[in-house]
DNA sequence: TATGAATGAGCCTTCATTCAT
DNA sequence: AATGAATGAAGGCTCATTCAT
């Protein structure tokens, strides 16, 4: 059960387990408290709720999280990591602009359709302490100027026709964020279909020509483990 | 000064001018109200304050609303009934789908960029009445259903590829609720601007080839006041 | 009734009787809570409590009143006008540094047994604001360097003998302050038998022989109105 | 190591040891918890500091204590005993009494510079229950009823000129207290400095003329252990 | 003996809303 | 129409204490 021998005395291990079940527990407060967030809004959802949904009682949630405010940081935080990870693999990719615009496109899109990466787009920063919005508005930025970053790419390369990469940008992202505003689980729309359909939507009036007779199907990060992200988000540690 | 002769003394005047002024004031709480929660977020603000920026006192409101949520519905009306108003010119104007998708693109984009229409989006249907929210979400639905049914028009006409309706009004929507949140007045970008690119830019792709090369430039809802807008959003009348 | 003619519409003696009305209801409420806070100390009383008393509901407090600790300060103030006020007439009266000293300390002891003034030494500075703190501790250094300077004069001008100012002071106070901790209204001593007692025994040590024979009984305070006091300490108002 | 030898396998001697250690812990709470206690006050203090400062977790002072007022009345205990200890000795001794009473003077003066000596007097009583509450104030009387049994043995040996005891003892039971509020370890005067002074300053005034003039310097009780206490206070065993 | 985790009780504070004037 | 005052409802947070391990 604890995938160790029942005669291992090791106290260490028992330590490592302690941790282990401190962090799941870490996390379930936190899925419990993004859905929460999500389905009522910040505000109207209160502690006592986050803790009845875990059958436990509100100052347990304490023993976790230094505030309500720290809980909802570090839910941002999570989606922000998925963020980070796949454009950190992106950018270690071998392909045009308009290659790595399209998986990043994918990518965000398939987020968008997850908790977390919602609560990127739905939660409000200026629930955050300032320390903390900070954080977020950085990270905002650092978004944005990935697809910038990859328009301006494409254009040098000649993947993606001249353009202004910042209105550009602007609506593909704005796109994006809106399917953390629609995207219901369980309804028609699958999130890889949904990915695959914004990745190719979302670009097709950007591509040369040529390019834009995509064969491949699935534009997706290449092939790396979600974990290769460059550096998480930075967050105090309780 | 009221625009009638100062000795005349009739009273429905007064009434009439009562009226006026009583009116005056609402806008102007409904403006404050709106800027304020705009800046801060519906929760944070309190009523305090927006009477503070009106040098009036908080209960002073209640002459005017129900409640506060009373003023975030009826913020949501006045953006609302913007939509509504460009809409049905839009409708009743002679264009091909893809023109009318491009009108109702740059009219939704230039009220984006507005206190009332960015409310629209930013505001949050939870916060209201059940009944309040239902008429949010149906005028929602609304919007949504009028691109999807230029789309629709502009297929059968031809002048816009056959695509998927639903996620094209998608993007489009998302792409044009996004200005709600990034869009800051004083900014290097006119609203004027922002519409003319969105308008282009979000149709392009769906232009048929002939189609796509369009000759004029403001392709906005035909001269028609705004206010000739069909019906306004059921509210209840104080 | 208040003081004014009945025909009088004077919306200015109206204003004036509301502030007045309000002025009243914040002193009821800083002298049953200086009761309260003396009674059961300050951190086990509750706000309340304090409402309950008064009749009212615990926000109606926030009326008046910024916060729990607000009220402590407030009612630290009371006293400390009260020291100020005899601490101002002593130094404008016209006794040599023994007449001044006994002056000094039949007022203390009196006020040591008044709820405002046993505030003084039972409150404890830590439960305030740092900011208030340090008002409070400038106030304690300025009680205590009075004291001495008395003493000082004292000993300069021949009343008092020789000896240490810090230590006499602060043996002195010490016995004063005493009186804050164990007088209890409708006990055997009235407040101005002990000023009387405290103010002979508390001095007659420092007395050179000839001035010990005092003749004079009440060495209190030259006539002088209470609110002749020079400066209130230092608060922000509301 | 342990005073006993490596080889003793005695349990007997085993548990004595434990017992002992334990006892070392106990006290180390209690000097680490006096402290706290003085520096914060007993109310802002929590049971965490404590347990940081000790380097051991918050339930463990579970097993030396029953809750956080026994730690409090404990610490007030060993101040007590102190206070036992020396007035038991000068009890013993053979003076008249203003011998005696400035004997005391000098040793609760000295108490008073010391952590537990201070909690006699910066503690509140209310914060204990109402049966260790009940010992603090008999114990309180108790002194307050010594300083004036000195009084009276002064004033019936002659030593002391007649004059009320009740008041003399407040007066300089307050001078002493006092102590325990304004001594700082570190500043300028060392306890048998203040000591010293005090126990001449507080009883020149009472002294006749001929006992008056000491020659003897050092007035603090006769040698004596102070573990010579009569009987510790009482309280409750765990 | 010591600990991590959990709990129950309680309190301050905020704020939309109402009411008497 | 407007205000000062008051209220009810609620939520976040703290902390002493307990319990299973």
């Amino acid at each position: 059960m604890d995938g160790r021998p029942a005669n291992d005395p090791s106290p260490w291990m028992t330590f490592e387990n302690r941790r282990r079940a401190r962090d799941e527990k870490r996390e379930a407060v936190l899925r419990t408290a993004v859905q929460l967030f999500l389905e009522q809004g910040y505000h109207r959802a209160t502690l006592n709720e986050v803790a009845e949904r875990l059958n436990i009682t509100k100052p347990a949630l304490y023993n976790y999280f230094r505030s309500k405010e720290d809980i909802l940081f570090e839910c941002w935080a999570l989606g922000q990591e998925q963020v980070d990870g796949f454009i950190a693999a992106i950018d270690g990719s071998r392909q045009n602009g308009l290659g790595k615009l399209r998986a990043l496109v994918h990518s965000y899109a398939e987020t968008m359709a997850t908790d977390f990466g919602a609560s990127l787009v739905r939660f409000d920063p200026r629930d955050l302490s300032p320390s903390n919005a900070k954080t977020v508005r950085a990270a905002k930025r650092g978004i944005d100027q990935t697809f910038r970053r990859y328009i301006t790419e494409g254009i040098a390369d000649g993947s993606i026709k001249p353009c202004d990469p910042k209105m550009a940008a602007f609506a593909i992202a704005g796109s994006l964020n809106w399917i953390g505003h629609w995207y219901q689980r369980g309804g028609p729309l699958t999130p890889d279909a949904i990915a695959d359909d914004f990745a190719e939507r979302l670009t097709e009036g950007l591509a040369t020509t040529t390019a834009g007779k995509r064969a491949a199907k699935k534009p997706s990060a290449p092939k790396t483990k979600k974990s290769a992200a460059k550096a998480p988000p930075q967050r105090k540690k309780k």
